[in-house]
DNA sequence: TCAAGTCAAGAGCACTGCTCTCGAAATGTG
DNA sequence: CACATTTCGAGAGCAGTGCTCTTGACTTGA
């Protein structure tokens, strides 16, 4: 990011330029053969080194995944972001409007980068999946954004009206693990409100990896985003409903 | 299944027997090692054979895997339908409680059967995933049962209320290709009712998968069946309001 | 009885992730 | 500056994978 605060010796330097080359190797891997086909070695050849010295840099091959992992979350997370302020203020600003910006956003970057998708929400790597404390940062924002457009909704009186079912009946301990991640993130909302926003947020990537995944068949993931649009308006409904 | 329509040679019947066998072993070895540890070696090695002899049975491994994938949409599906017919008669009965029934019998499986659930909806497999012919029988039945009942909602006149958002402006092709749905299923309704039933059966799909992959952190893991029950009544919304 | 088929075994290929050791180079320090 | 330390790439190698090909024993139907 900046040139200069700490000197940062050209040893340094080219580490972590060696290691941006092996995402950016990774990721046109994993463009090109899916995550299965992507291999440790061939990126060793890629850098034009020989297998056993990429170990210097990565560890694993699960290591490596979640370089691709945090790289994903956090472009993803950017690109939503991006839209949801060009969709007003982000204090301010229709909620839903906002929300049908996220569901779009959300929907374009995995139609473009469906590979990068199924690594995020596809299976989860074996016993290794998401070491919380390297992935929870981005791998959160989209979530929490959702919960602060819910939120603004709540604020308006706009919830409660129908899309609340479920809502009155949380266990107690659901309630307390709701509200420590409302204190986390600083959200101050109703417990239920939370619990809008996150299954609106899992129904979005439900309704998303259908189509990426090809599970609606071929004649569907032909049509793709005509499908997905409509879905999003009607998964607005559960956070922010007009 | 049955032991006398045409007579089987013992030699077909003996064939029949090690195909069982081998979905058996693979089963197991899915739930104790994850889909990424299926071996077709390890597989031979547990039917006494060696491994070359194992591909007179499979052909390969993404063959072992759809075997694998039909035996657990069947698991499923049965699972679910018991559930449902449980929860009233297939035709008549109260659609929410059949769709609540079925939800949480999902959940039920998905719970008992991570493994399986994650071989179904994780990551599909690169260019083969479901030989539709294969699949689609067993595949869709829960998609189907999802249908009749919205089917059976929109006749009651519930759905409409305001869940309907976004089917009203349906773009011409995914009309078409609904209605082509309606007609190989034989369900007779609107195209809206069935986009409705589509996006609540892909967003159980999502919210479930999220508890079964861990999305949402440890500690919603723990609890995932008082999140998912909440969750379940909010999306039967989509088909069917109270 | 005899040809046709089924089936298991064995050897082998190309590939994977990963570990170890060794020598060269860069690095920071007395 | 010289020296000890760390960093890094190369090479060899291990255990495992999916998959193919060939060979020989056995069962089967004509």
């Amino acid at each position: 990011m900046d040139p200069a605060p700490h000197p940062l010796g050209p040893r340094a330097l080219a580490r972590q330029r060696t290691m941006a080359r092996i995402v950016e190797l990774g990721n046109t891997q994993l463009i090109e053969q899916g995550v299965a086909g992507l291999s440790v070695r061939e990126i060793a050849r890629g850098l034009g080194m020989v297998s056993s010295a990429i170990y210097r840099y990565v560890g694993s091959r699960d290591e490596l995944l979640t370089l691709l992992i945090v790289d994903a979350f956090a472009d993803l997370a950017d690109s939503v972001d991006a839209a949801v302020s060009a969709a007003g203020t982000s204090e301010g600003g229709d909620p839903r409007a906002r929300f049908l910006a996220l569901g779009d956003a959300m929907c374009a970057w995995a139609i473009a980068h469906p590979e990068r998708w199924t690594l995020l929400y596809g299976t989860p790597v074996r016993d290794y999946a998401a070491p919380a404390d390297t992935t929870n940062a981005d791998g959160t924002r989209v979530m929490q954004a959702v919960l602060h457009i819910a939120a603004d909704a709540a604020e308006q009186g706009s919830i409660g009206r129908g899309a609340a079912s479920g809502s009155e009946d949380l266990a107690p301990e659901v309630t307390s693990l709701l509200e420590s991640h409302l204190a986390e993130f600083g959200v101050e909302t109703a417990p239920a409100t939370e619990f809008a926003a996150l299954t609106a947020w899992s129904s979005l990537v439900g309704v998303i990896s259908a189509h990426v995944f090809g599970q609606l068949g071929a004649d569907a993931a032909a049509i793709g985003e005509h499908i997905l649009r409509p879905q999003v308006r009607m998964l607005a409904d559960l956070v922010a409903p007009r």
